[in-house]
DNA sequence: CGAGCACTTGAAAGATTTCAAGTCCAGTGG
DNA sequence: CCACTGGACTTGAAATCTTTCAAGTGCTCG
């Protein structure tokens, strides 16, 4: 793998603090072997076809996963937050290149010693693949979205689910990080539709907006437009 | 879990081969604990909501993977053909049901068994992850196809995938076991949207139909009709 | 032979995209 | 300090793809 525009930064002996990793998780083990990296916004972290020799977690900013068609459509499988983990389900190389959407702080390690400490804990192993079981689960879940929902359902779905997943300052008020590009391409729109959509919530009263910084006003109204999957 | 409409057959001491399951596969470790059962057609393996106490193989067959909406819209996230595993990537509770397309035959293991041996045996914890990870991958895959191609694009897909995953009697010819409405819950189209897109093939010559048997005349046109991602 | 169901096909409707202008900032240079 | 430029974002109108609504067709099963 080649180093790209990323400013590395030795590992330190003692372990910062993760936001929401319990100190218990069994993923801690990978610290010893951890190096913190950061990286601009909009470089790649790593690429489509690229050997998978590492694996990641976010401490700070956030990640976009990527994958390019021919002619260059795009598609957004997931943003990922502090504390997610992204790499550790790599087979021989990543299937899906990974960005910083905003200026991104990670925690990097080595594959191999991944694999060999896995190998050696089942608690580790367990985490794995548990870690890897959620994803799906949320892939599929994303299935749904593209497969079967309108552009509002869409839109609402997102924006609640950043209300949940976005490290916040205020209850309500979501920072998104990605530009409406991003988030057209994650949710199988154009950057009008999602331009447009928004721009009805607004005039709803549902939602109010201010450039990336969007106040959710009324989230039972987001909630009904989301039209969840049965549970 | 409630056992519905399934015919359960009694474990025997002697693991009947599976198709495309190498001997060496740490999977096989399950045998032991392994019964066979039988599910009619339509008939629903496991509910969304159902506790997650079975794993499967898929012996013949073939199953889908579904997911509804509270008004009826429905995703199929995945079709599984003989040699095929579902369920091992569940948590708690399943999250998606899964129900047989055609008559099938499945290899039913205890899901307490199956962590059990994963915790002992590395080889198998190895491989239910890699499993997981191959899984993860082709939902990804899929997000594609539903996120950004068109419909034309997503039958070619589909009917090149079948191609080479359903076990086939002749070169080409390919006998689908799923309706027309379960290929365009999986695609996310409309049922007529897929009979179109079909008919269009059909006039064009790249492919014949005859019910349920589809022949690819033409296999090049489909694979540039699928504009499939990058490699 | 008739009913029911899966599948097809046509025509109109609708949702989203495409094409085309703007608007609004943030950063730059005069 | 302020106009200018580029990029992200908005908005409108027309075009397009897919869906919806409506009729068939054809096969299988009783």
């Amino acid at each position: 793998m080649q180093v790209t525009a990323q400013t590395m930064v030795r590992s330190v002996g003692i372990v910062p603090p993760l936001r929401s990793i319990p100190s218990r998780d069994p993923l801690n083990l990978l610290e010893q072997f951890g190096a913190t990296i950061s990286v601009r916004r909009d470089r790649e972290i790593y690429g489509q076809a690229d050997d998978a020799a590492w694996c990641y977690r976010v401490v700070s900013g956030c990640v976009r996963v990527v994958n390019l068609m021919e002619d260059g459509r795009r598609q957004i499988s997931e943003f990922l937050m502090p504390g997610d983990t992204f790499g550790f389900d790599a087979l021989e190389t990543y299937d899906f290149a990974a960005e910083a959407v905003s200026d991104v702080v990670l925690r990097r390690y080595p594959r191999r010693m991944v694999d060999m400490l896995a190998e050696r804990n089942i608690g580790l192993a367990r985490r794995l693949r548990d870690a890897t079981s959620t994803s799906l689960r949320l892939a599929h879940t994303r299935l749904v979205l593209l497969g079967r929902k309108t552009a509002s359902e869409r839109i609402a779905t997102f924006l609640l689910e950043m209300a949940d997943r976005l490290p916040r300052t205020r209850t309500n008020v979501l920072d998104l990080p990605m530009s409406r590009t991003d988030m057209a391409d994650h949710l199988g729109l154009t950057i009008e539709t999602v331009c447009r959509v928004l721009a009805h919530l607004r005039r709803d009263g549902t939602i109010a907006i201010d450039r990336a910084c969007i106040t959710v006003r009324n989230a039972v109204a987001l909630q009904q437009m989301a039209s969840e999957p049965r549970h």
